[in-house]
DNA sequence: ACTTTCTTGTGAAGCTTTTCACAAGCGGCT
DNA sequence: AGCCGCTTGTGAAAAGCTTCACAAGAAAGT
């Protein structure tokens, strides 16, 4: 959002503001901000500019974070060709695919390695996240060599509750449970 | 996690195995169950059969969802080959697209169509929900001609915050903002 | 029939998050 | 300088959510 202010010229920020295109209330929006520090101004705002340096800092998005992507299937592609995990500093520097007709061929300047380098690569390359894009009968044993191999994160698409150490954040994607959350929405309202 | 069990042939389940899979409590399990009824039976647990009926009639998926998905690009294609969501109902009865060069080509058995037939063909083919996958800038408008139509609920894959009217209920997919809640987790960690 | 073993459903307690409301501070205007 | 209109940062109150703990019920074995 301060992105898209600062496109559009604007140089402060109110929590108000913040709060209408966020769709929350302006006392979230002042008290999430205090839990981290006093960044606005009293009858000024928030400098739009600073905000957005603190919270990049903030969010760990000051550094360039390597990724390997595992999957080289429909979603892994599109997410492969997606322009803006670059530009926040997310760098897919390796993927894997156990299929032996994928392996070989080039993405970009990246050719696709055997899923028995995994550990290897995520070792070598220093990465810290993997994005975990397998069928869901190999998201576990996947994201279990990606563990051993020492990796921080895990952004997985598989269907699957992953079982992993505590202290390695999970994150997962579950497009099947969003439009089941819809439903439910649309379910309930028209219940009323 | 009811469907993986039924697989597996288990007949029951206790609310402390559901939290286990889940990484929740079984507490949690039991009063979130509890907000919608009586399931269970004292001493021997949920019947799974039973409850995933139950709770396939309080997300609303006993009925065929029809989607129209907006955006024929990389994460469009994706989604419309990923098998999961016909499995729950979910059925593609259309396919828009705004470049003249996608329309009129064939996806399986459905032609792509001109953005400028949006409208007419959520109120023709009925259909309660849109996918969103075009460019963030197109975003606003094609939410707004689908609110228009009569649409009830959006997935939204563009990286903006739609402006819609209340009761429509939007579910945001971000998967930098995912990317992000990991940086940050790992950041937060690592000072500790 | 009685005891043992399990597990649910749920008030009450404990904890977290959100909202309220206002003193304190900044900038501009007279 | 003094006043006025805004907006932050934050304790305190309100609301919401999670955990505790246990009575009540179900099955299985004796
Ligand atoms: N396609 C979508 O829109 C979509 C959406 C949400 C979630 N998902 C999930 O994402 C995952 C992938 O979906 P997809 O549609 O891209 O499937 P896909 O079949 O197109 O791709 C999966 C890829 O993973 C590779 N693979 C299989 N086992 C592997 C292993 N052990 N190591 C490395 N690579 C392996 C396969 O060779 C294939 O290239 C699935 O779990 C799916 O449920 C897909
Ligand atoms: N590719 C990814 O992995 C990915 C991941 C997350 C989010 N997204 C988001 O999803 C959206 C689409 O991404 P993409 O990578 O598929 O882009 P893309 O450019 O491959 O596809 C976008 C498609 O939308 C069409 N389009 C443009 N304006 C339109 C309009 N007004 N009406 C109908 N169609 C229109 C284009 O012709 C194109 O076919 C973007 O907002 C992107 O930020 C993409």
């Amino acid at each position: 959002m301060l992105e898209s202010i600062q496109d559009d010229g604007g140089v402060t920020v109110s929590s108000e503001q913040l709060a209408r295109r966020g769709h929350t209330t302006a006392a979230q929006v002042r008290k999430d901000l205090s839990h981290f520090g006093s960044f606005g101004k009293r009858g000024l705002g928030y400098s739009v500019d600073e905000l957005r340096d603190r919270l990049r800092i903030i969010l760990g998005l000051d550094q360039v974070w390597p990724v390997v992507l595992v999957g080289a299937g429909r979603i892994g592609s599109a997410l492969f060709e997606y322009p803006d995990f670059k530009r926040r500093g997310y760098e897919c520097v390796a993927i894997v695919d156990s299929n032996p007709e994928k392996i070989g061929r080039k993405w970009g300047e990246l050719v696709i390695q055997p899923t028995a380098k995994l550990e290897s690569l995520i070792k070598e390359l220093c990465a810290t996240l993997v994005i975990l894009a397998v069928p869901a009968s190999a998201a576990q044993l996947v994201a279990e060599c990606s563990v051993n191999a020492g990796i921080n994160g895990i952004l997985n698409f598989a269907p699957v509750q992953l079982q992993v150490p505590d202290g390695i954040p999970v994150e997962n994607v579950n497009l099947v449970m969003e439009l089941e959350a819809l439903s439910f929405q649309i379910t309930r309202a028209s219940k009323t």
